[in-house]
DNA sequence: CAAGCAGAACCTGTATGACAGCTTAAGTGA
DNA sequence: TCACTTAAGCTGTCATACAGGTTCTGCTTG
């Protein structure tokens, strides 16, 4: 059974609905922004109870399909990485997902989008990929602006390979990497160890400024080495 | 603002009861199978309708992060691929992410995959990864069998490498790629073609069954470059 | 005629009540 | 003690109601 008949057919009345509606959108080529039906029209035209309807517009609401407001009509929505950054701590914190996969997953995917930053980026994208770099310096002595510039400075970076899906995939992990991410930091006890974490960021940056991939590959592989040595001397499994 | 205080607050009294689901979950450590308080309790403990909480139920169902039952109390769910699934068709369908995006995502990731594949595989993994090589030259008539057991090889090379993120991104691109792979299939016209897409496989479950992580990253390597080459003969942008 | 304004029509968010059908737990009887 | 029956609990769907936000229409005014 495919996925989407598997969606269709279990949940009953509520699944099938939500399959109906994502048909709806396909079939008519509908594009991020568009309007949908309202609830009552959808309703009456499916056979179903606006309850229904409602309970299907949450579901494709939830994975960000459509977007839901008051007094609006609900819209086709652009593709956001919430949903899946929800389904990541759901799975980290039932245990079955571990902060180490993670991070080995993020530095595959990190060094192939540095790369590709370092071939893509604009003179725009590489000056605020330093300027993240900068920030983080400045924010030594403030933890939060240090990890919020440190995120940005990641984000910036799979921006510039310009390929969405990496954009998607580093926003998805960011969620649980942001509640991590104190306990790395704290295990970086030393001066020098705290330093040499930004010097990391800066060798990145300069790489990619430079549209130098092999670098960039390998200063990042570097950062990421660094960064699970950290978490694991902090005891996480 | 966070990512789940965004949540958590848009949306009204649905997205904040969400939120406190999720909390609920998180704070007395439930694990998948562990069954959540009843709607009517929940309504009452939160001080809102039974709609409201029937509609978070949704989006958390919707996620895979709780699973519904007619007649049962929700319970904490399993992580799956499922809603990523869904959430990436939209993207590529509404012309936000290409099919060439996807394919460099997925080469990157199934390049890391085969490497701890070969590294980590049990010898009934191995087996198990033969097997689906084997089946698909067996069904080199059969179209539909052949893809079935490509993605099935890609799946059990996922759970080879041991790391359930991989598995669950695999899983994630599977929808959209079983919906492209008759495309790549048609644009190998002749019998070498189809002859050497089958063999890039079997010296892909070669190396891994070998133990030898390089010349498995090679040959998914190779893999990918002709699947592109395949898509792009066939006029995919 | 154009621009802005007011009101009507429409739409969503939430609540309540009802009932069918399924599941679970309690209790009963052998 | 165990199997069975029954009652209680739970979810899925429907209908209705109304508050409050949005959109469109048409009118008023400059």
């Amino acid at each position: 059974m495919t996925l989407e008949a598997e969606v269709e057919s279990s949940g009953g009345l509520v699944g099938s609905t939500v399959g109906e509606i994502t048909r709806l959108i396909r079939d008519q080529d509908l594009m991020p922004g568009d309007r949908l039906p309202s609830e009552a029209t959808l309703a009456k035209t499916l056979q179903v109870s606006r309850t229904v309807v409602r309970e299907a517009f949450r579901s494709l609401a939830a994975m960000r399909i459509i977007e839901l407001a008051t007094g609006k009509r609900a819209t086709v929505a652009p593709i956001d990485h919430g949903p899946m950054s929800l389904i990541i701590e759901h799975g980290v914190h039932t245990d079955q997902i571990s902060i180490q996969q993670i991070y080995d997953v993020r530095r595959t995917i990190e060094r192939r989008i540095v790369a590709l930053a370092a071939l893509r980026r604009s003179d725009a994208e590489a000056a605020a990929i330093e300027a993240e770099a900068r920030a983080m310096r400045a924010s030594l002595s403030d933890t939060a602006a240090l990890m919020r510039h440190d995120l940005a400075f990641h984000r910036a970076l799979a921006h510039a390979s310009k390929n969405p899906v990496f954009g998607l995939l580093v926003g998805a992990f960011q969620g649980i990497t942001a509640q991590t991410w104190p306990i790395g930091w704290k295990s970086r006890t030393t001066p020098d160890a705290r330093e040499g974490m930004i010097a990391n960021h800066e060798k990145i940056a300069e790489a990619v400024t430079a549209g130098d991939p092999e670098a960039a590959v390998v200063a990042m592989g570097l950062h990421f080495d660094e960064s699970v040595r950290a978490l694991l001397s902090a005891g996480l499994t």
